[in-house]
DNA sequence: AGTTTAGTTCGTTTTTAGTAAAACTAATAA
DNA sequence: TTATTAGTTTTACTAAAAACGAACTAAACT
């Protein structure tokens, strides 16, 4: 059902189980649900704060490990001495970029463990080793040329 | 350096590591190095406890859970009751393709806040959520396009 | 029937991650 | 120069996850 009036502190709740599942925690996730959400789209520590309930450590912690990580930033305002806070959507498309491409890390033990195996009798497990690894290398040749066609695109 | 004479604990160690981060606890990750490792392939519950001192209940978990997942099994030989425990790489190779596929929930997120923000001043800030859900379908898009190709050729 | 083997289940302990509280710092304002 | 604001840092607490130990079960051997 579609109000046009929605409850702001329900939708954070709701997107913030999502970006938990992006090895964030609560409070990260609310905090970047929130700026996702709010109007305007930046907002001050106190905002924040205040909006979710949290502590200001919580806050200071989730909000510099998403600025570590790159998808907020802050602006200030002349004659003001706030900071306010803000999705850095550029960096963060970057990073979905990244993410996407890297199938390395998974690949690479496989890699090395079939190496590891070179001597294996069991011809049917090395296989499938083998295949394993053909499907990712595959994929993330299939990932990059589309990433590289759509920056081309933009 | 590459000797040919590998330390096994420490590769089992090296790798589980690697496996933590697909979210799956320690021993888990180590159970299932361990079976990408091992020649044999397929190792009794006792081979596996023994390999990795951990207790009988860790194991039993460990193991149960990865066969919850598909991405481990067990055969086992007439005339011996006990199961080997194998990793299945049919379904391993399954459920790379689908982890692969789903960039759906984060997007559906995206997509959500553009929805609620129709209203927003902040052009900007929509016009970069638009750029990320154009993105993310995408990539959605040529991902599942290649997973296709890859299925056919194999 | 009794014992051993191969695991499972259940209750407890240990470890770790997340949050909070409170003291601290640096900058501005009064 | 003192007070206030805007955050940071450190330490402590809490809850949840992970691992353990021991008692239990089911099957198979004796």
């Amino acid at each position: 059902m579609k109000t046009g009036i929605i409850n702001l502190e329900q939708e954070v709740e709701k997107m913030g189980v999502v970006f938990e599942a992006f090895a964030k925690t609560p409070v990260e996730s609310r905090v970047f649900a929130f700026l996702l959400l709010s109007e305007p789209p930046h907002r001050s520590f106190n905002d924040i704060r205040d909006f979710l309930k949290a502590s200001k450590s919580s806050v200071s912690l989730a909000l510099n490990k998403l600025m570590n990580e790159g998808i907020v930033t802050y602006i200030t305002f002349s004659g003001d001495r706030k900071r306010y806070f803000q999705i850095n959507l550029d960096k963060w498309l970057l990073s979905l970029e990244e993410a996407t491409k890297d199938l390395t890390a998974l690949n690479m033990v496989v890699r090395e463990a079939l190496e590891l195996r070179v001597d294996s009798k069991h011809l049917v497990f090395n296989e499938g080793l083998e295949k394993i690894i053909a499907f990712q290398e595959f994929l993330e040749l299939r990932i990059s040329e589309a990433i590289e066609e759509w920056k081309k695109a933009h």
